[in-house]
DNA sequence: ACATCAATTAGAAAGATAGCTAATTGTCGA
DNA sequence: TCGACAATTAGCTATCTTTCTAATTGATGT
């Protein structure tokens, strides 16, 4: 959970999920248009793994990264829901 | 955006809002069974309040800390409207 | 096997963060 | 004004994060 928010509070890398919203894409497709270099943006897929906000699958040379959506819907809406916001469906325990 | 996601990066400053959900308090009464010193509890208030998530008022010897509930809402939702989470309204153009 | 391309890992420097103790600020009551 | 209490700020250290360049890994085609 402090993964996916410490993941989110990099505008990089919203983006880059945001990237991914409309379908898979490789790393270099990923990190063009970034004002920073490659093993850079290769750090951030890392975060964004590692909160497993992202899989990835080989394909020839390229890594092919996937939006993981649900790790994303528990994490927001989850957290929401602890406030009463976005659905109505209560719900308890943190961390 | 960035600054809200950070604060709630940490499971502290997590249980601070969940905390503060039930009401407003103070920060004495927020710090209380947390198993860190007292400046290192008003660090974190500092984080909350910069980031928008809780607002201050002085009751005579207190600081009362009450809930933002819109930051909170403006950015879980917010972002996980983009993704097509969190309500059956669906934003921004596919395809 | 070798060159090439895609992406990551290694190593290092700068800056941010979380934690502590000690000192300070601000408020109240006598 | 003085003492006590609530909370923050100051100063410090250790650890984590972000970024870079250079080197390495893994896969493909000749």
């Amino acid at each position: 959970m402090s993964d996916v928010f410490k993941a989110l509070a990099d505008p990089t890398r919203r983006q880059v999920l945001e990237r991914l919203k409309s379908g898979p894409k490789s790393a270099g497709e990923l990190a063009q248009g970034f004002p920073v270099s490659k093993p850079t943006m290769s750090a951030h897929f890392a975060v964004l793994r590692e909160a497993g906000l992202v899989t990835t699958e080989r394909q020839g040379k390229s890594l092919i990264y996937h939006l993981n959506v649900s790790v994303l819907e528990e994490a927001l809406l989850g957290f929401a829901g602890l406030f009463g916001l976005g659905s109505d469906t209560p719900k308890g325990g943190s961390q």
